[in-house]
DNA sequence: TATCCTCTTGAGACGGCTTATCAATTTCAA
DNA sequence: TTGAAATTGATAAGCCGTCTCAAGAGGATA
């Protein structure tokens, strides 16, 4: 899978592997789902109601587990609801999130990256994933 | 709040301080909760069920609640279920998840806590908490 | 210790989110 | 073009945790 891949050849190369077929709504559901940072279900639900009214909200959740099964997205639970994550443009990234305003900033840091690897080596563990969540004010919701 | 001083007494405080009153079942439950790492409120449930049979669900969940207002648990997400760490010995901690065994490894790290602190100061953000969680598998999982 | 206002409990209903079910439809390899 | 296999949409079901409310228990006060 080369860096210049196109998503949408991303998600055919793992149908072709998995024996599972490239359909109208996974074409559309993918091309919404690529103009977001993140999105849940739900609110893909609404945004694609106007362009198919008949598109089912179990279709919208099986697909965007289906990107994440393919390494386009990845799901991270947030208060109740699942967001789904576009790792397909940045890569891994974690997430600052105000507790007041519900903004979400993403950010990388590289030697959180590495002490995380140092721990689990000290553990003898090897990581698969890691979620990093900081939860707290943003300097507006301060005031 | 002194170091030494007991969580049954952490608990009276907590109680005294916002007109609760201390219960039968809440001695019951923090007994027993005093005694694990982490478990579930479906877990203590099923363990209570022998000393008291007619112990509800529903009280476990709100005591639990009731312990992390107090400040003697922590509530922590993990997979659907919610599991509530016993932080009156340890204080915060995260944790190294075995995907293959269920393995979970208590760890803390000053350093990756500062850097948080770094990232988060240079968003604007001030953090009220986070969460970390290292996912793979332990040296036994992989052979 | 008895009183009595308030808090707590237990049983089950309820609610939000996600997955399972299944008949009808679509995809795509042959 | 054909037909086996995958997918879809509607909706039921499931899971987990909270809410409701009548009955019971705690504890400050006298
Ligand atoms: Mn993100
Ligand atoms: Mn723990
Ligand atoms: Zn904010
Ligand atoms: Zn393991």
């Amino acid at each position: 899978m080369t860096k210049t891949m196109k998503e949408m050849d991303v998600l055919r190369d793992h149908l072709a592997k998995h024996q599972l077929k490239l359909t109208r709504q996974r074409e559309l559901i993918l091309t919404a789902f690529l103009r977001q940072e993140h999105i849940t279900a739900e609110a893909m639900y609404h945004q694609l109601a106007k362009k198919d009214p008949h598109l089912g909200l179990a279709t919208i959740y099986r697909t965007l587990n289906l990107f994440c099964d393919a390494g386009i997205a990845q799901a991270r639970h947030f208060g109740t609801q699942t967001q789904y994550d576009n790792i397909s443009h940045k890569g891994h990234h974690d997430h600052l999130i105000c507790t007041g305003c519900g903004t979400i900033v993403e950010f990388e840091n590289c030697e959180i990256e590495r002490l995380q690897e140092e721990v689990a080596t000290k553990n003898g563990f090897v990581i698969q994933t890691h979620r990093l969540e900081l939860y707290g004010l943003c300097s507006r919701c301060r005031h």
